[in-house]
DNA sequence: CTTAGCGGATCAAAGGTTTTCATCGAGGAG
DNA sequence: CTCCTCGATGAAAACCTTTGATCCGCTAAG
């Protein structure tokens, strides 16, 4: 080994005074070496600063060490969405804590898909957590197709069978919000909704109306498609608010929406919470904490969801036997002043 | 090769009817091959859909064709700064763009410092790209020891001596910022600074003082620090209207804490932009075109900056020899409501 | 006295690619 | 006709690690 060179497990072995396989299983914690081995090897290791080659290591054990992250968003909304870099922290997080790295791929135009597609592919990694919430999304099914461990983020669109992902209560967490809504009295209650093509969106509608016993002609009526932006979310309410005279309480399926939400009815002289009580949906802080008033939200937790993703992929990756499971987590309500 | 296994070069070459070493040279986009011999090979590398084993490659070449990305924040700020989301988007593109994989690392404990290093100087990566604004941060010094080429956003803290960088021209906006105040005919203005511990901070400082012609002295009654915190920028702003009788008009160092100052000045009964007028920096879209009223701000391209930056990058990793390199970015100023 | 068993170390093969060096054949110069 | 040159190709080494098979020295059982 010249000074320069990074030691190899070679020079580990000689400088231990024990054979390169032995040296090998004191790395990979094999039961079946002598206390004096392991201790001279350990040494050995410590003293040189030795790291394993990852690319030698892949070769053999055909394991890369490293997860694809993938997200799938159209350019615009990812980055004014603040949920985006959370949920990317708390990936990097999740996944330094057990050690694999974390490979970032965003996938928007037809290439990315295909670059993403001969990447994984490739076997460049052990699995892949998928952030795809819309309908017939490209992506879902091009991974559907591969051998690859895969834990999605929420439902992705279409047939769930064999596919591991781990969801929010949506819909619960809709109920939580227009119960709440009703425990204060009011009487007509409004929704703000996401975009049809996302089934977190669905889900909360479906929540709402559930809550209020609404069938879907009447729940029509007193529903509004914000496309989950803050400007959909100002629009939508300017609409509810002439075609439902007297709503007194608005349910909003983002908290970015509901920041849009709130800037109309403001414009329209209703008071918040006096006149229309409106509740929010992520509790997410930068935007709930700096509404005025601040925002009534439903949180969903999504660090805990991005720990579990990563949690049960792992698992994947460990006994290859893990047969397909939905995670569902739970949501709760935050109480601010806007309801 | 069995059905289910990923085809290697040997089946490449076996089908194209030439040997490895030959088959290998037709991927790499060596001259020394026939045409017959390339034509054979690109076919068979379609019909079996082949794929390179990147480790492999990886061992022999000692390039993995990746790079890290590392950001050092404290927590709390990097998942509600915007900057931070729009920052990962734009170094996921640049690098898909010339196909090498993001490996994301955020450090922030003393562990996730030593985990860097072991993965960086574990010849993991090609190189990497640092965000890492503060005052005497570790990472840097742990990455500047290592023999690995490294492009920074920002000036680094400390000796700049042959390091690679893209910087805004921080001072540069300052300037820029302050003159339009000046031109506007206020006489009285005043600079909500950024935490002196980072260097953006600092320029845009001395670019306020250099544009008013003031010393030190003079420039210290005029500015105080607003941590790049949205309550920090209010509460300076009120620390500066109780300090400085009759200013009207005042540059501030980020958007977000202007949001902060607007609201200070709000309270404070001061119209914006009649009895002061404002200026921010960065120019990020979600927040000033949602201020009341609207921010006129200097913009910093950070897509530009980002891009920049992994083309520097790639340019290190291909010839060994460019010497240290600092490139500055200009900044331009956006005009909207408040000054 | 033979042999099975056991803890532990070692040998050697395998994994897929790049790259150096040697070889081969054809064509040009002498 | 021989000798060289030159371009294309192939054989084989090298990169570093993991791991199944093997081996060694001993004890305990038959």
């Amino acid at each position: 080994m010249s000074i320069h060179a990074r030691p190899t497990l070679e020079d580990v072995a000689a400088r231990a005074g024990v054979s390169r396989a032995t040296a090998s299983r004191v790395l990979n914690a094999s039961p079946r070496v002598s206390p004096e081995a392991l201790e001279a090897v350990n040494a050995a290791v410590t003293a040189l600063g030795y790291q394993p080659n990852r690319a030698a290591r892949a070769l053999v054990t055909r394991r890369t060490g490293a997860v694809a992250v993938l997200f799938s968003e159209p350019e615009p909304k990812i980055f004014d969405d603040p949920h985006f870099a959370r949920l990317i922290r708390a990936g990097a997080r999740a996944l330094a804590d057990v050690d694999v790295q974390m490979v970032l791929m965003l996938v928007h135009s037809h290439d990315d898909q295909m670059r993403a597609h001969r990447f994984l592919a490739g076997g460049h990694v052990d699995g892949a957590l998928v952030f795809a919430p819309h309908r017939n999304d490209e992506l879902v099914s091009i991974v559907k197709k591969l051998p690859l461990p895969v834990v999605y983020a929420g439902k992705p669109w279409g047939s769930l069978r064999g596919m591991h992902l781990v969801d929010n209560d949506n819909e619960g967490g809709a109920v939580l919000a227009t119960e709440h809504l009703k425990s204060l009295g009011r009487r007509k209650i409004v929704h703000v909704s996401g975009p049809v093509d996302e089934l977190s969106a669905i889900d909360r509608m479906n929540g709402f109306k559930s809550a209020l016993g609404l069938d879907d002609r009447a729940a029509a009526r007193l529903m509004e498609d914000g496309g989950f932006t803050r400007e959909g979310g100002r629009k939508a309410m300017s609409a509810l608010l002439g075609r439902v005279p007297g709503l007194d309480a608005v349910f909003v399926a983002s908290d970015l929406m509901a920041a849009g939400a709130l800037e109309s009815l403001q414009e329209a002289g209703r008071r918040v919470p006096e006149d229309v009580a409106v509740v929010g949906f992520d509790d997410h802080v930068a935007i709930a904490e700096h509404t005025s008033p601040p925002l009534t939200s439903v949180r969903q937790d999504s660090d805990e969801q991005v720990k579990h993703m990563v949690e049960h992929l792992v698992k994947l990756l460990r006994d290859e036997t893990v047969k397909s499971k939905k995670q569902m987590l739970p949501t709760v309500l935050v109480r601010r002043e806007s309801a």
